[in-house]
DNA sequence: GACATTATTGAGCAGGCGCTCAATATATTT
DNA sequence: AAATATATTGAGCGCCTGCTCAATAATGTC
């Protein structure tokens, strides 16, 4: 019944980071159960006795976007820096990376019922945390805003935008241009 | 060498439009080459004999948003009709599917060569659209920008933020309600 | 020790994919 | 009509996918 092995996890969790790692270095896409099982060291039958590779999946997926959350929100942080904090992780390498993980799970999201899901859950997490930001700025007097929740949605979009806008190497602009942009927007939308 | 049909169209064309119609109909991600020979009514060998279907897929889609871009924006019109055709065609019911397309396109572009480039060439195009859009206006005296480019970027990058957000269904946004905050950013960009 | 229970394996299945290629139908040329 | 060239077919190949299941190892119980 004990699931403990030498370092201390269960094989179980030992899919799941393993189901992360491949996530963050192939995308969704190319990820596949092998891919996992042989990243994990594990059989391939272990994997399909836990889990439904669609509900790996997503799981997975969702653990991602919920720690970049974590880094990109952190709590009790006062409004000021918060945003000094969502500016400074809005478009690193590694949120180029995260992002193109976004996309296909937003592309995924149309046919995989788990993912949709996954996906809802962390829009909200991640539109959330910024609609949060702006309206506790408004309660500290920092800006005013007549419509804060409003405010966010265009705010959290166009940074969406900008960061699909990223992803194509196509267009000549960069993380600090982005970034700049994003500012820009900003500063017109809370006169920050 | 001819290759005309009763209908006056070469099965290699039927092809291309079945594609087409196949990628509306099931997306990217879904559609196969046995969906579209079945389609065009016609056997698997003719398909593989005219293309190659990484090239096919990526050429159906190509055209699919050439025709949105053209529909987007209709050539010879002034700043502010065109502009309002902008806004007209930016959230309808066909959008809503186009949109799921787009994300699926900008997904694979990472990993399919063809699928790349049609998306880099789609997306300077309809970006382009809407710059003309603006830089013309500013020609007209109907606004004044200061950077013109850098604005449209962020309207851009805002419009597939927003098409983002109405396609996932959590958010309890509608098309309206997308459209009104399109029109409020571009209030605030260049004081419509 | 013997037994029962749980954890784990991996060869193999069923299904789907793009694509090939020998065979056939159709058109063109002489 | 015969010969040549082109257009088209579809059964089938090779590959990859998630997943099953009888067999095996490991662990717990008495």
């Amino acid at each position: 019944m004990s699931a403990g092995t030498q370092d201390g996890i269960s094989r179980q969790e030992r899919i799941l980071q393993a189901t992360i790692a491949v996530l963050l270095d192939v995308g969704l896409r190319a990820a596949t159960t092998r891919a996992v099982t042989e990243k994990a060291g594990v059989g391939t039958g272990l994997l399909n006795h836990y889990f439904r590779w669609p509900d790996l999946r997503a799981l997975a997926w969702g653990q991602i976007f919920e720690a970049v959350a974590q880094d990109q929100f952190p709590t009790d942080a006062d409004p000021q820096m918060a945003l000094e904090q969502y500016f400074a992780t809005s478009f690193t390498p590694d949120a180029h990376r995260f992002w193109h993980l976004w996309t296909e799970g937003a592309s995924l999201a149309a046919s995989d019922v788990a993912m949709k899901d996954a996906v809802e859950t962390a829009r909200s997490r991640l539109h959330g945390g910024l609609a949060n930001i702006l309206v506790s700025g408004c309660s500290a007097g920092l800006w005013h805003l007549p419509d804060p929740q409003g405010t966010a949605l265009r705010l959290g979009a166009l940074y969406d935008g900008l960061a699909g806008l990223l992803l194509s190497s196509a267009s000549d602009m960069n993380a600090a241009q982005a970034e700049a942009h994003l500012r820009k927007a900003f500063h017109q939308e809370i006169g920050l």
